[in-house]
Order: structure tokens, then C-alpha cells, then sequence
RNA sequence: GCAGUAGGCCUGUCUGUCGCUCGCUCCACGCGAGAGGAAAGUCCGGGCUACACAGGGCUCCAUGCCGGUUAACAGCCGGUAGGCGGCGACGUUUAGGUUAACGUAACAGAAAAUAACCGCCCCGCAAGGGGUAAGGGUGAAAAGGCGAGGUAAGAGCUCACCGCACACUUGGUAACAAGGCGUGGCUGUACGUCCCAUGGGUUGUAAGAUCAUGUAUACUGGUGGUUGGUACGUGUCGGAAACGAUACUGUGUCCAUGAAGGGCGGCCCGUCCAAGCCAGGGGGUAGAUUGCUAAAGUGCGUCAGUAAUGGCGAACUCAGAUCAAUGGCAGACACCUGUCGAAAGACAGGGACGGAACCCGGCUUAUCAGCCUACUGCAUUU
RNA sequence: UGCCCCAUGGUGUAAUGGUAGCACACCAGAUUUUGGUUCUGUUUGACUGAGUUCGAGUCUCGGUGGGGCAA
């Protein structure tokens, strides 16, 4: 079975779903990310189409003010990808525990470029500050 | 060999593994394809798109030596003349017309255009008047140059030579060049207005086309167009009266009900229309599909042409995303740099500029390392 | 992605191709016991590189930076 993937229904697209995220979302930061996120329960049937959207949803996002070049936003980007790509199972398994769904932005806020040892780490951070906020939602509101 | 000039090429190759996008498929742990020379800037030109548009004129904008090339261009190729730089190879820049007319030319200078400040000459006692562009100084620019004749002093006033303009002859498709036996005594310069030729409607793929959930709704058809309460009024009955009982196709800026209002002069009937409900249905937001990649296509050969380019032949199919794929990690081989070494080689380091967004032709800008061709100057050897 | 606009002292903003002004601010001086107000004076400027021109802030062509629209 194949695990480290990032079809694009884990990925953010729609413009409704991404206005909802930013104008609700809660926000934590792990230098140079800024996370955004909004946990919903995933009812049966406010369960999303598998066609449209999967449990967990995530975009990145390179500012244009920072990063000159579309060379290096998609660079930026792409190493955030490939970072959350390889380490996002414990939140999978979180999510499939206590039943619900997550949408998550990554947003560079520093101007200059880390290698991918560093994005790696940083990375392992914020899932787990991720994995932590969808257990205590879960405590929270018991369903 | 050193220094340089011009033009061109290239923008590493391969493997493993974990992923992404598209296509195919026997629908899976499969197979195939997947950034550039500039994909960039958006500076020109086209295709394509929707809208506008009888025809003609004016205005506005762009281009502007000559010829060629092209779908088209402000591009490209070849050529002409002048200026500037270089010993040179060569580079760079300017050039439609205007002896028609008009406008402007700061400061300085007498004067910036029908020239008199100083100077020179003549007249006059003087004041002043007249002639004069050879000399002075100002300026970015000052009325063809030089010599001789000539003159009161001077002046193309006259002449020779040079320059300029026009005409002619020869060469060239032409720009133009060369020529001497011609003609003219001769136009200040720059920019603009102006004149001539050619071209130009606006819009940009987030253009435009198709489908369309939800919400609101144009339009069409059907249905519907009250009922109850309460108060008042009227009639009937009871009562002497107050009042009570009961009824109504009755009335209302009253209350309730999802809604109950208006027109046909007033009232009634009737009828029409609102509001409401049901069904159909047009446009259309989110979203989806399309436009979307087979084309002025790519490289190869050959022919025509100095070349840009074009003709012919056979071959190939080469990204298509849409909050936006083409990446991460690891390794090998070439290349370059540094250190060590006689060499082989060893070790360390380096690889730029930059990421398709409808598609083409150019231009401009960015760019590490490397390679090729032709030519120039200097030095040296044979 | 496509289309368009702008750049003048620290700030805001003028000028027909001819010595770059104005206001506020800053600094110095005067006035005042001191500060403020007021008065006087000085300094600070063309985003950048070429070209056209006798002469460029202005005209032309590259580049840089900033902003807007489709939203």
C-alpha cells in the first residue's frame, strides 16, 4: 500500500473551502511557517465526496513579496510539499481515531531560503502541534 | 605567440528510490510522456476571439536613405551617403520633402535676420549724415573660402581655383557614384508647424463557447381569489325604556390566519389583474467541460539566391497544469578551478541566468563554464 | 496570466527644451527668564544607463523600483 502520497484531493483547491479556512481558521507559528488550520467533525453525512476532498486538505503558500522569482516560490513550495508529504501518517492516524477532518495552510514568512534538513524538522513540529490540537478538539466536543 | 575584431554553437550524461501532472489500459504496486534559450520584460508584428462597421472626407497616432525578404513588423538580409571612435579588422550614429509660407532660438552679443557696437572711408568747423561685412569681440550658430583685379574704403562687384545648387553624360533596379565641354554669382543653421507616401476600429484565452447545484427571479400555464373573531350598522323578535337574543352576499387605518389588495365613475352581480401556491422556463453565480495545443510545426537532405528567405523531397509528433505538475534524497561518469605530484593520479570545491499558462515571428534584457570559423595589428621563426 | 500607470529635497507638490520653484519639516540666529508662537537666514533634490539637441527634470530607447485593474 502505498503511504507517502499527496493526490490532489488532500490538497486545498476550491475557493470556498479556502475563504472558510482563512476567515475561521486558528493560527500557530513555527519559524519560518505560519500554520493555519480549521478542524470540522466529519459526520456520515457531512462526510466530503472521496471524489472532491479527502479527511486531511493542505496548501502552501510562497508570498510573491518575499520571493521575487517564480523560481523560487515554487522551490519554497516544493520542499514544504515534500516535507509534509513524508511525515504526515501520525496526523492520518489522529484524524482516523477521532473522526474528523482537517484543513491546513502552510505560509512562508521569512524571505530567504532553508535546505531540506531544515524544512524536514520543522515540519515534524508542526505535526505535532497539529496532532495535539485535534486530540484536545476531539476531548472538547465528544461526540 | 601575444593583443584584438566580427559571427556562430552549447546551456552536461546516466542510474536507483520516494512522489506529482497528463495520456493509454487488461483498471494494478502497470506502461509511456513531462520547462527554456531566453519559458522573462510585454517593446513591436500577426493568427484566433467577441463587439462595432454602407461609402467618402477631416482629425489623431505610428513608420520614414535605397533594394530585397515575410502572414506581418519599428524585425531581418544586402547596399548608399555624411558625422564620430579605432594604426587596423571594424564599431557606432544620422539621413522622406520643404531656394513655398509661418513660429521659436535662453544668456551673451550692435545684430539671431529686410545686420553697423568698435573699426575703415567720404561729406561736415562741429553736432551729425552717408557708404562699407576686409578686421575685432559675443555666441552652439554671424551671411561661401583663398588670391588677384577693382575701389574713397569696401563688397561675387569682376576673374581664376576650390566648395555649393541645378542640368547633362556614363555606370547602377535604386539610394548614389564618377566625369568634364555646361548653367547660376550663390541658399545661414537647428527644431517645430506644414507637405508627401504607407499602415492603423476596439478587445484581449481571466477573450469567447457549452452544461449548471443552491439562492433570488423575467416570462408562460394552471390554481387561487377567503374564513373566523371583535366592534359598529341594519333587519326581525322580546321589552315601556335601557337593553337583550338572533340573522346578514353589510361595514372597518381593528385582531388572527401563508396570502387576502386593486381596476371596470358609486353599489351589487359579473369580469380582469395583483399577492399566495403548483408546474414549466430564460438569463446566470459557485463549480465543471471546452478554448488547449498537428502548427506560418521540428530537425534532415537537396535546389535557387551574396544573404535574409523560398521551392521540393522523405521522416517525426514533441508539456498541457488551472490555489496551478515537471520535485526530494542518494550514487556514478565527464567538464572546470585550487592544492600535492616528474607523471599517472589523489584530495577539496564548483555548475550560471532562470520555471510553460492560447499559439507563432522578431526585438530587448539576464547568463557559469566551454567550443568553432573568418579576419586585423604587433613580434618572431623558416 | 493578461492589460495599464507612476517615479522631482526628509514629506507633499509646481514649472512651454534655456539659472529647478513653493509649502511644511530640519539646522542656525533673533525675540523670550525658559519653552512655544513669530521673524530672518542656511543646507538638503531630478530612480538608473544610453541617445537626439548648442543645451534634457521635460523628447526617444533600455533597465530598476513602486502601484493599479480583470477580482
Amino acid at each position: 500500500m502505498k503511504q507517502f502520497t499527496l493526490p490532489k484531493r488532500e490538497r486545498l483547491y476550491l475557493r470556498e473551502s479556502i475563504d472558510e479556512l482563512f476567515a475561521n481558521g486558528r493560527t500557530f507559528v513555527v519559524f519560518p511557517y505560519r500554520v493555519v488550520y480549521l478542524i470540522k467533525k466529519a459526520d456520515a453525512e457531512n462526510l466530503p465526496a472521496p471524489e472532491k476532498q479527502g479527511q486531511c486538505a493542505i496548501m502552501t503558500v510562497a508570498p510573491k513579496k518575499r520571493f521575487k522569482h517564480a523560481v523560487d516560490r515554487n522551490h519554497v513550495k516544493r520542499l514544504t510539499r515534500e516535507a509534509y508529504r513524508t511525515q504526515k501518517l501520525p496526523l492520518h492516524a489522529a484524524l482516523e481515531k477521532t473522526g474528523q477532518t482537517i484543513e491546513v495552510a502552510f505560509l512562508y514568512v521569512d524571505n530567504k531560503f532553508i535546505t531540506f534538513e531544515q524544512t524536514y524538522k520543522l515540519m515534524g513540529k508542526a505535526i505535532g502541534k497539529l496532532q495535539r490540537a485535534i486530540l484536545e478538539t476531539a476531548k472538547n466536543q465528544p461526540s
